[in-house]
RNA sequence: GGUUCCAUAGCUCAACUGGAUAGAGCAACUGCCUUCUAAGCAGUAGGUUCGGGGUUCGAGUCCCUGUGGAAUCACCA
């Protein structure tokens, strides 16, 4: 009912359909329960229509209730050119005249496929890094996937508020500074040529090192593992730290500030390499105090409760889960406190947003679950809006990414080697004669960084997925630069159509040929499929989207020349279509936040 | 132990939410560049959908059960 799309194809159906019914085997259907799918490519047709589940109203065998309906629709409706059914099956095959129309409507829409009509306001949450290391692959997922699903959004006519909540503060943190004040010597971005975010990186790993040869050493001395990982001394100093910063001690505070400054600058290259953004930050150290008056209020009312030391609880025992602590017995905040609190700050400074998205790993889904719950109980009604956009880990082959065991995947150090593969892929193919530097270093990121999206983002977020560093990721085949090259292509001909003077003109055509025709249906999918996509947060539907367009596409092109046709008809026809595709692969790979070259 | 998620071709992933003969890509093999870009197209081969039951016209999909894997259940974040 919101799709752009001016001709709606299954509502006709469908009412041809419950029209027959009434007509042929004398049945109120109401349109809404008949239901349409397509149509198998093996099959002649575009829409099917199974009858298995109405033969109780039919009263006769599935051929022949089929035979009946097709008949009479094709009778009935100036739509539909012919049908056959196969077992229950009954296939519709619409007219080229149809096809054609539909064409010419989603030719004439500049956004042919998004929605312009502003429907909800959302926040989209993604990235929401520590300070104390650099950003790795599985940051990589989760920027992807929530820059995807915020575009994917939008799409659909919503208003996004794209946010992260930094977490700046915390022991972590200070372990990296504690290290930096002792080894440091002074050490600085500027000073050694390192990226900011690599430098806090690097004492944190010297941090750790130092604390674990400190463990062995009080184990060598006669102490219990347990009591020599809680006292080594570099340990207490890093919480010593902590204290300090929390009373605010002008030293301390500069230092974090200054070191936290370094990883910005850091992160935001990243980011910027990504080619993702944000519209607000959050900083934990602002809002880590949030959420404390809540759940004070919340104990008055009961919906929380006091154990004897003083710590407070929630019991979810009624909803299938545990009991959740959400203050200590010395009355400080958790994890859950904080996060209640940074949510209802959040629904204050955007009065009108219907819900949150947290792209968060799928390690937290308990945490979300329980979070959302709470928000419920404390009678935010928006809380039920709420979606935890929860993904898989990225594995290796050797398994789970561990940063103490240096078996991480550096998100910088990614993205560069895809975009030198990239580089000598495209050398190696003499694509860049004519190029100036900075157009051929454009095309390489364009390359290189659209493989590693459309990597991550054509699976499922759902699932865990496997990323081998030794298999280089693929250039052919179901890829982005596999659609990208489909793209440059088109635009290769829209090119040469202008230079002949023959883009943007009139046609007048009564048949498509069959690759055009399947090309057709494709695109008028797209709504559909946007729609779907947002709904189940769900990219890889527009990755899939993407793909198939592409492939049918490329069959068009192998098959049908253009430049060659001699009818004038054909010929401007082709342009045209050729043109609506380029521009739907366009906006397609634009909700996944991949560009595409004008020559590749 | 409780809860949740996952298991599909040698590998990486699909299967429009219960529909037809389970599809793509990579890897392997065969063809196609003097015509709009071969990062392409056409084709061959590759499957007991983890095992076992059940539900029904119909199950990779839903239910039960077993096996294998993952996450979570912290006064950690």
């Amino acid at each position: 009912m919101e799709t752009t799309a001016a001709i709606d194809i299954n509502q006709h159906l469908k009412k041809a359909i419950s029209n027959a019914f009434k007509e042929v085997f004398h049945h109120e259907l109401s349109g809404e329960e008949v239901a349409l799918q397509p149509t198998r490519k093996e099959f002649e047709g575009s829409h099917t229509f199974v009858v298995f589940p109405y033969l109780k109203i039919t009263r006769k065998p599935p051929e022949a209730s089929g035979e009946l309906l097709g008949t009479h629709i094709v009778d009935n409706t100036d739509i539909v050119q012919s049908f056959n059914v196969v077992k229950g099956f009954l296939n519709l095959e619409l007219t080229d005249k149809l096809w054609i129309d539909i064409f010419n409507q989603m030719a004439g829409q500049e956004n042919y496929g998004l929605i312009e009509a502003t429907q909800d306001e959302l926040m989209v949450e993604y990235s929401s890094p520590n300070t104390n290391k650099p950003l790795h692959l599985g940051h990589l997922r989760n920027n992807f996937l929530g820059y995807a699903v915020s575009k994917i959004l939008e799409a659909q006519g919503n208003k996004v508020h794209k946010v992260q909540i930094i977490n700046d503060r915390g022991i972590h943190i200070c372990k990296s500074m504690v290290a930096w004040l002792k080894y440091g010597q002074g050490e600085t971005p500027e000073s050694s040529g390192t990226k900011g975010d690599k430098l806090v990186g690097d004492y944190y790993v010297k941090f750790d090192r130092e604390y674990k040869l400190q463990i062995e050493e009080l184990i060598g001395a006669g102490h219990e593992k347990e009591w020599a990982e809680k006292n080594a001394q570099i340990l207490l100093e890093a919480q010593d730290m902590l204290r300090k910063w929390e009373q605010k001690e002008p030293e301390v505070y500069n230092l974090w500030e200054k070191m936290n400054g370094w990883v910005y600058s850091g992160f935001e290259a990243s980011y910027n390499t990504m080619g993702v953004t944000f519209d607000k930050l959050y900083y934990e150290s602002n809002t880590f105090l949030l959420g404390k008056d809540e759940i004070l209020s919340g104990l008055e009312k009961g919906i929380f409760f006091k154990k004897e030391d003083g710590s407070v609880w929630v019991d979810l025992t009624e909803d299938g889960l545990d009991q959740k602590i959400l203050l200590r017995s010395d009355g400080t905040s958790v994890y859950m406190t904080q996060d209640i609190g940074t949510a209802i700050l959040r629904f204050r400074d955007f009065p009108n947003i219907k819900s949150q998205i947290y792209t968060v790993g799928n390690e937290q889904e308990y945490h979300f679950r329980v979070l959302f719950l709470i928000l419920d109980k404390l009678g935010y009604t928006w809380a039920k809006n709420c979606y935890h956009l929860s993904y898989g880990m990225v594995d290796l082959p050797s398994g789970k990414m561990k940063s103490r065991e240096g078996t991480v995947v550096d998100a910088d150090d990614l993205m560069q080697q895809m975009v030198d593969t990239a580089a000598e892929r495209t050398r190696e193919l003499g694509k860049i004669d004519g190029f100036t530097d900075e157009q051929a270093s454009d095309l390489y990121n364009i390359i290189g960084l659209g493989a590693l999206k459309y990597f991550i983002l054509k699976v499922d977020p759902r699932k865990r997925m496997l990323f081998n560093p030794e298999e280089s990721i693929d250039f052919q085949g179901n890829t982005a630069p596999f659609i990208q090259y489909t793209y440059a292509r088109i635009a290769a001909i829209l090119r040469k159509a202008k230079q002949l003077s023959i883009a943007d003109q009139p046609y007048k055509i009564t048949t498509l040929h069959s690759a055009e025709k399947e090309v057709v249906m494709l695109l008028n999918e797209f709504p559909d499929r946007i729609k779907l996509a947002a709904k189940e947060y769900a990219p890889y539907i527009i990755a899939q989207f993407a793909y198939d367009l592409a492939k049918e596409y490329n069959r068009f092109y192998a098959e049908v020349s253009i430049f060659n046709e001699e009818n004038k008809n054909a010929l401007y026809f082709r342009i045209a279509f050729s043109a609506v595709v380029a521009r739907t692969i366009k906006t397609a790979m634009g909700l996944l936040g991949i560009e595409v070259p004008e020559r590749m």
